[in-house]
DNA sequence: CGCGTACATTGCCAATTGGTTATAGAATCA
DNA sequence: TGATTCTATAACCAATTGGCAATGTACGCG
């Protein structure tokens, strides 16, 4: 349950992140489930290169297919995105500490600026 | 100073994200500066490769080179690492938004699961 | 059945990527 | 100065990527 941070899995990830047009449909699925040929108008590129960019959201796990008769509806999955969000908070700490820094300096009363 | 998430600049982000060696570079980097060459031992790799990641995270704005007489320190910076949870927190209100769901749905008397 | 719709797959191409070795440049030290 | 150290750059290569057009496949409907 508690996300993997294994080297391949964040690979996928954020290889997957790194593309306009696939950070453009994950966008448009956080808003509900869509086709290839809906997700094709919204791209503005050909239904193959949709296509494609729906399977390396698949196998980043970013992204799943359900067959309605005739359709096959992309469905978001947020696993993966949490494993991203749990990677880039490694630092974030970081953003914190030197927050709690900054603010521990200028309390210290000595107010000499580096800028 | 409030991160801008145009898709150049998410691009450079994400696709720096997407290597391993990178990333290790990164991880390395948020215990303090470091140069080429102690950045060479730890990713096992020839010292031009290592210069070349370099190159992709400074480009990305994940990173900045600092001389110091001979060596030259590379040091972390966090502010695209900021935009990069950004977007991600996108996604993340989703998140909550299920659970505040799940949690009302718990509350809500009914308890037929659907596992 | 045969047709249309929705989508995947294939084959092709140019550009990019991640690695290498070899070379060049900059700063220190003897 | 010349030798050494640290780093960048160049040249090259195989693999991957992102796009396209063409083709194949699966499903529903008349």
């Amino acid at each position: 349950m508690e996300p993997e941070l294994d080297d391949e899995t964040l690979d996928r990830i954020f290889a997957a992140l790194s593309d306009r047009t696939r950070r453009r449909i994950l966008l448009r699925l956080r808003s509900g489930p869509a086709t290839v040929t809906e997700l094709t108008a919204l791209a503005g590129l050909t239904q193959p290169a949709v296509s494609k960019h729906c399977k390396v959201l698949e196998e980043a796990g970013l992204v799943r297919a359900e067959r309605d008769a005739q359709r096959i509806h992309r469905i978001i999955e947020l696993a993966p995105l949490i494993r991203a969000a749990v990677f880039v908070s490694q630092f974030e700490v970081q953003v914190d500490a030197r927050l709690d820094r900054l603010e521990a300096h200028l309390q210290s009363g000595t107010d000499k600026e580096r800028p």
